[in-house]
DNA sequence: CCACGCTCCTGCGCGC
DNA sequence: TGCGCGCAGGAGCGTG
């Protein structure tokens, strides 16, 4: 599942190979996602040739000549460079062909998005209500308590957001406050400025530590499988309900937040 | 403005 | 072994 530090190490895989080239052709085979794919693409891009690629909390944006292409990878989405000619596979929904390379858009659950935007697309209302980038110098201790004041919500559902903070996942949100020492159920407006001074680093210390484990697993994106680094087996509290705290060897507790898997450990998180 | 629940979708794991 | 159910999750949207 696509969080940040995934979006941002397919950012880079895509910017090692794809810069510079030109569309040949575009292929939708489903254009079903969150919302439906950009009515004739192929119009749009083809003869057109790509930039760049930037990165707005989990959105991806290609930059070409006449726009910006807007990739979002929802919850099961990726996209892979391929040589043009690899055989398409089921959820396979959208081929972008660079000559001999496909950039190729997969997404069994469909919950993501391509759409192409004018210009740079930043008025766009998907990107103009986005909150602060987690790895940028916004995010400080005195941003989070500033932005945390009059919120009772609980403090994950806080980092969630991402009208507040882009980028921070169900799996990350646990982690983050697990490496905070703070609970996940605390109201936001009730964190001290000490816990924010140490949420603030525990995010980034979460998200960086994702990105060097999948970065380092992730570097050929011509292989076939783009997926899953080892970050996994890093999880302090994620999907570890009832097993021992890596830490103090507490039980790690499970529960549900906003309709969402939660965990924590009750002693090292007060 | 804020809080919260619903919704989209498919694959997987579990219980029977 | 097979079936059906519930869960997983990002984020927009509707409601109170």
């Amino acid at each position: 599942m696509p969080e940040l530090p995934e979006v941002e190490i397919t950012r880079r895989g895509l910017a090692a190979h794809l810069p510079g080239r030109m569309v040949s052709d575009v292929i939708v085979r489903d254009r079903r996602l969150r919302l439906p794919v950009t009515a004739d693409l192929a119009g749009k891009l083809i003869g057109d040739s790509l930039i760049g690629i930037d990165r707005r909390g989990k959105y991806l944006l290609l930059r070409f000549g006449r726009g910006s292409l807007l990739a979002h990878l929802g919850m099961s989405g990726n996209l892979r460079v391929l040589p043009a000619d690899a055989p398409a596979r089921k959820h396979d929904h959208i081929d972008i062909l660079f000559g001999k390379l496909a950039l190729r858009y997969s997404d069994p659950r469909r919950f993501g998005l391509m759409l192409w935007l004018q210009g740079d697309g930043s008025d766009h209302p998907l990107l103009a209500a986005l909150g602060v980038e987690p790895l940028g110098d916004a995010f400080s201790a005195d941003w989070l308590f500033q932005a945390t004041r009059g919120r009772r919500c609980a403090i994950k559902l806080l980092l969630m957001d991402s009208h507040v903070v882009v980028g921070i996942g169900n799996i990350y949100a646990s982690e983050s406050l697990f490496r905070a020492g703070i609970r996940p159920r605390t109201a936001a407006c009730r964190l001290t400025r000490a816990q924010c001074a140490r949420l603030v680093p525990a995010v980034c210390d979460t998200l960086t530590d994702a990105l060097a484990a999948g970065g380092s697993t992730l570097r050929d994106f011509h292989s076939a499988e783009g997926q899953s680094g080892c970050f996994q087996q890093q999880y302090f509290v994620y999907d570890r309900a009832g097993t021992a705290c890596r830490v103090c060897d507490s039980p790690i507790r499970g529960l549900r937040l906003g309709q969402r898997s939660t965990y924590y450990c009750p002693r090292c998180q007060k």
